[in-house]
DNA sequence: CAGCGATGGCTAATGCGATTAGCCTGAGCG
DNA sequence: CGCTCAGGCTAATCGCATTAGCCATCGCTG
């Protein structure tokens, strides 16, 4: 039995292949099939499916939030805002399987934590400049906006053929109104 | 063996209890244990799980749909789509896990898509008196707020200590100005 | 009132997916 | 060359959903 060279970042690889290809929820099976391995070998790699899963999101999220970075790198204020909603509409679009396998609340998990944080911080990042409290409602409504943007065209949420873009752009502007 | 007097509906009942306490997503053994029956005897009224999800969905979108029935009649434009905003909200607020367990996309299904239009309808009702496209973007919009924020809310998303409801009118106050 | 079919329980069995136990091999190191 | 052990594997276990097949009860009917 040769080695499959095999390792938690290789499965998490493989488990995005999975998901890729749609076929709903992952499952220990389906990755050891394609990594070409019986699944009880799974184990030898990660502690179970719930880990592999959080490593999966945590893979994600990171992913996410480089995105975010760059679209909104040197930005500020409105300008920052847009850039965040409109990548991360674009990267739910993109990907929408990896999209819905993210948990809506990363924190307080020990493997999700760290990226996700990471992505809020890029969120807060594009509210700055607002004080105290108007930061935190300006935050929430940008979370609160491109996740269920993201979710219900992940979902095929939008049955009809208005443009949808252009739903996102009334969206958008509506939110970073001065 | 006494009868247990069940049926779609009571055993929809059951499930909603069972989701009421928590304990993560329905399953057929902890239903059966709630309904005082084992499990085999579910399926003497319902085709399986799967079924028994979406009869649950149906029933929390029928109830939602009620909530935002009353809380819009006889209000227009804005006043509307306040109206529906708030009462999206309190629901989800009001029971976390139910709203949880709705199916993001229920159209298409053949159970979930009455009541799933049906809350639509009303959404539509809420920005009615635009014309065409802007009524479609202003749909969209509406609901991607209501479900992004309910989303995160019923999720504990929202960590900070920072009043939640002052996020949501002001989120509100962004959707529907002017 | 006995008889009868449908209804709705139950127990036992199946099947599938995750997980665990325990074996075995071969790669790398002394 | 021989040892160790990481990383495969097979076989077994467990927890669910689901199915098969049995039987009591209910409501009706002759």
């Amino acid at each position: 039995m040769p080695r499959a060279g095999l390792s938690p970042a290789a499965l998490v690889d493989v488990a995005l292949e999975e998901l890729d290809a749609g076929g709903g929820p992952l499952s220990i099976g389906a990755i050891a099939a394609r990594a070409g391995v019986k699944p009880p070998s799974i184990y030898k790699h990660v502690a179970g499916l719930a880990e592999l899963e959080a490593l999966v999101g945590a893979r994600i999220y990171d992913d996410l939030g480089h995105e975010l970075e760059a679209a909104t790198a040197g930005l500020e204020r409105a300008d920052a805002a847009r850039a965040f909603l409109h990548a991360y509409r674009a990267f739910a679009v993109r990907h929408p399987e990896r999209y819905r396998a993210l948990p809506v609340h990363p924190l307080g998990h020990p493997l999700l934590e760290a990226a996700g944080e990471r992505v809020l911080g890029i969120a807060a990042r594009a509210v700055d400049g607002l004080s105290g409290d108007d930061a935190i409602h300006a935050l929430r409504a940008l979370r609160a906006a491109a996740h269920g943007f993201a979710t219900l065209e992940a979902a095929g949420g939008f049955g009809l053929a208005t443009d949808v873009d252009a739903s996102f752009d009334r969206l958008v502007d509506r939110l970073v109104a001065p």
